[in-house]
RNA sequence: GGUCGCGUGGCCGAGUGGCUAGGCAAAGGUCUGCAAAACCUUGUACAGCGGUUCGAAUCCGCUCGCGACCUCCA
């Protein structure tokens, strides 16, 4: 295999190697969230698989601008209401104070996901001088037109004159250039049923305004992205990701409003996370079927028996790959939970492990480079998690081996075992972002050398073969979910899942 | 209705023409004072039907089932 990056490239529906547009340089550019609600599930695995995508190639050397916005204003409902007014009136806020908190549990999301923030992340509300800017320049290129107070972005023209639209999202353009006005309905400002609002007049009761050449307003919900990927990556950049469901109309109107306004390609490789199910049916919040992040933690809901720790949830995430949908089910998890700790006991016992300095490399040595080398490929290959996890699987098996006393360290290079050590740390923890729970406790030690006390009078009662207070000892602690490993070198301790 | 995608062993989930994915669960074995843990072994899996091919889970066609987008959504 080769260690090229590749990705799968959403305008061309093909897997691209992925060559940044200045050397050693990357520009990313995430769709975040709105604020008007909070985070839910669906939000954190687009953001989980992103933060992943974000330390690879932070882990390849590459030194990655990360954007990932705040939707604040714009973002219109069904009725036409702003979503933060929305928000604030069922709440009696101030639409501020409503994006606020709800920034703030965003981001408190994150962090319990360990999620890394991203180099950047604008609001919308902060980028209105910019956006009024975007429109006015998409109005002089003719793809823009005002009427009373709102401009809407000329699709209909623009798929004549320029052939770009729908490359994206792959719609048929002969079909929507075929709609008629008649499908307009009572939003008769709009000329054709494809254009969309890229400034809008406030109506009275609206809270969020400002003065633009056309009228107090806000701007429309797609102009923010374009707006600010343009201010902090440039008119063309590498890469542009968010949710699938985003596609259409978003991010196709996100490439119309680029290349509207200057001729902008905008990013060269588009990236899509498919959605995360709930008993095979989309995680909604319109429709209900849905579990919170908190919830999912606590267990606190229908769906799950349990409460499943953030790391838990991340690793399950990460067994599947980001294009794939992921069906979220209570037996998964239970096996994820169960996978994600033979992962990190397998890190431990890893990094207990001694190298033999007079050891005699052999076939075992050769075959753990070949799945070391296999975990690096696997990520090249579309950062493919799944796949790389399953290589890193068979490493903690010969681990396993090598401590169980099944395989022998005088097969092992002392530098490939080093190798190994650091090539665990820096995937599991490093690219994959995952912690260790016990270490997430606030354990301070204490514990530990309890548990090594204990351990040890345990095992002088063993020596003398007073096998009722080992049993006891270890029956006492199995009632704690506390369990003992007697191995050849010793016993060792774990928490039970 | 239109567009796109999916259907893999008990469960989850990789895999795009020949070569063991992996995790969980299950069975047998090794180890153990007994266990647990660990290790080893074990699954005639690719929705159905037909076709292309020396060879298909993987390509093509049809059928059935499911999902997504088309309207707010990561």
């Amino acid at each position: 295999m080769s260690n090229e990056l590749k990705l799968y490239n959403s305008l061309s529906r093909e897997k691209e190697t992925f060559q940044p547009l200045k050397e050693g340089y990357v520009g990313m550019y995430v769709c975040g969230p709105t604020v008007y609600y909070d985070a839910h599930l669906g939000n954190c695995r687009t953001f989980i698989s992103f933060d992943v995508i974000y330390r690879y190639l932070t882990h390849l050397g590459y030194r990655v601008r990360y954007v990932r916005n705040i939707t604040d204003v714009g973002h219109l409902l069904d009725d036409g209401e702003d979503r933060m007014l929305k928000g604030a009136r069922l709440e009696q806020l101030e639409p501020m104070e409503v994006a606020q908190k709800y920034t703030v549990g965003f981001h408190e999301m994150m962090r319990i996901f360990n999620v890394l923030p991203p180099s950047i992340e604008p609001r919308a509300t902060g980028h209105i001088p910019e956006q009024i800017e975007m429109v006015q320049d998409i109005l002089k290129n003719g793809y823009a037109y005002e009427v009373n107070g709102s401009v809407y972005f000329d699709t209909l023209k623009f798929m004549q004159q320029t052939g770009l639209y729908g490359t994206l999202s792959g719609r048929n353009v002969e079909e929507l250039m075929a709609e008629s006005r008649d499908n307009l309905k009572n939003q008769s400002e709009k000329r054709h049923p494809a254009d969309f609002a890229i400034w809008m007049k406030a109506s009275p009761e609206h809270i969020m305004r400002w003065r633009s050449p056309w009228s107090e307003g806000f701007p429309g919900w797609h102009l923010e992205c374009s707006a600010m990927s343009t201010k902090y990556l440039g008119a063309e950049f590498d890469l542009h990701g968010g949710g699938n469901d985003l596609k259409f109309p978003h991010h196709e109107n996100e490439v119309a409003q680029n290349f509207g306004s200057c001729q902008c390609k905008g990013a060269r490789y588009w990236m899509h996370t498919n959605m995360l199910l709930l008993n095979g049916k989309k995680m909604s919040k319109s429709d209900g079927n849905t579990i919170s992040p908190h919830e999912l933690i606590a267990g606190d809901s229908a769906h799950v028996t349990k409460g499943y720790s953030p790391m838990v949830v991340r690793f399950f995430m990460l067994q599947t790959h980001y294009r794939s949908t992921l069906d979220l089910t209570d037996e998964a998890l239970q096996a994820a939970d169960k996978g994600f700790r033979r992962l990190m006991d397998g890190h431990k016992t890893l990094q207990s492990l001694q190298a033999l300095p007079d050891a005699q490399p052999g076939a075992l040595d050769a075959e753990l480079l070949e799945l070391m080398a296999g975990v690096a490929d696997e990520m090249n290959d579309d950062f493919n998690t799944p796949k790389a996890l399953a290589r890193i699987f068979e490493l903690v098996s010969r681990i396993n081996a090598l401590k169980g006393g099944q395989l022998s360290l005088d097969q092992v290079a002392p530098d490939t075992l080093d190798r190994l050590k650091q090539l665990f740390q820096e995937f599991i923890f490093g690219i994959f972002g995952l912690q260790n729970d016990d270490a997430a406790d606030g354990d301070d030690g204490t514990l530990d050398g309890l548990m090594q006390l204990i351990i040890d009078i345990r095992a002088e009662a063993r020596t003398r073969k007073d096998w009722g207070t080992s049993d006891k000892i270890r029956d006492a602690l199995k009632a704690l979910s506390l369990q003992l490993k007697d191995g050849k070198e010793g016993t060792s301790w774990g928490r039970e899942v």
